[in-house]
DNA sequence: CGGGTTACCTGACGGC
DNA sequence: TGCCGTCAGGTAACCC
């Protein structure tokens, strides 16, 4: 995809570091600015869009904090957050107008910075399995979208290790979707998923309950290596806009077995094979991973 | 409760 | 060229 004239390509491929990365750069913009007013264009995207709690939560208030949770971009004012999810396919950008550059373009949030000057996000989803969003307070923790997710896999004073393997035991479910599942740990896609399991040398059919301590220990490693090397990656080309071709950070991460079926494994160099599980396309190396 | 499937929606791509 | 089936990075609602 092109960058836009006139526009910023804040991000696209929504996994967690992208994320990440849509916060830090959202965070430039926005921290200390406010949003001045806030158009939709259809009343609901994965499910309805409550307008009137937007409005009342972020319109007209000082951006105290731009952060993430989980896959959830988030924009904390004294009032409460406004929460935007980009589902499979949604990107956000930054341009310098409101008139719509893209189809599928749901909203356009109107954006004083903390200097003053006025830009335009614009939020485009053409599956529309993204969702906008408000919630009231300072706790989010009690709202419904967020009372039962699992860990932040990048926080560093969390033991994932031992969470991961205490939480697997007895159960039977493949540990590729154990991994997945936000109530575990948020934030492992399916790309992730196959890359971290592909380090960790374990087969993503594998039985999650039949993990040991040490395959916990290096399947945490394993996931926060893997995104935080992508975070990086993003923000390398959050840095350096000369990427007008479109590539994003994203495609600069090497992907070991992820979309690879058939070409040698990065290791061993036998055929990378891929199954299905849980309708989802899941890559490894028959001999790597156990 | 755990585990598996389905549904939501558009667009891109390959085969015929 | 066009039609059709399949697949795509997420997640919650279902069913058994």
């Amino acid at each position: 995809m092109l960058l836009q004239p006139n526009s910023t390509q804040v991000t696209q491929m929504p996994e967690l570091p992208e994320i990440e990365c849509l916060a830090r750069s959202v965070r430039m913009s926005a921290l200390g600015g406010s949003i001045t007013q806030a158009k939709f264009f259809r009343s609901d995207l994965r499910w309805k869009i409550p307008v009137d709690t937007i409005e009342d939560v972020v319109v007209g208030r000082k951006i105290l904090e731009v952060t993430r949770r989980s896959k959830y971009l988030l924009l904390r004012t004294d009032a409460g957050f406004a929460v935007m999810h980009l589902g499979m396919s949604g990107q956000l950008l930054e341009q310098s107008s409101p008139e719509l550059s893209l189809p599928h373009t749901h909203a356009v949030m109107e954006l004083h910075d903390s200097r003053g000057e006025q830009r335009w996000l614009h939020f485009v989803d053409p599956r529309r399995f993204g969702q906008i969003t408000a919630v009231r307070g300072s706790d989010l923790s009690k709202d419904k979208l967020f009372r039962k997710l699992g860990p932040e896999p990048l926080d560093p004073e969390f033991d994932l290790a031992t969470h991961l393997h205490d939480l697997s035991r007895e159960r039977t479910v493949a540990i590729k979707n154990f991994i997945m599942d936000a109530h575990v740990v948020v934030g492992v896609g399916n790309i992730y998923a196959s890359e971290a399991l592909f380090r960790a040398g374990l087969r993503p059919q594998r039985k999650a309950g039949t993990i040991r301590r040490v395959d916990a220990v290096n399947l945490a490693a394993a996931i926060r290596e893997t995104l935080s090397e992508a975070v990086a990656a993003g923000g390398t080309t959050f840095r350096d806009y000369r990427h007008t071709d479109g590539s994003s950070g994203w495609f600069k991460v090497q992907l070991a077995v992820y979309g690879r079926r058939g070409e040698p494994c990065p290791k061993c160099g036998e055929k990378v094979r891929e199954i299905r599980l849980g309708g989802r396309s899941s890559a490894f190396c028959a001999i790597c991973q156990k």
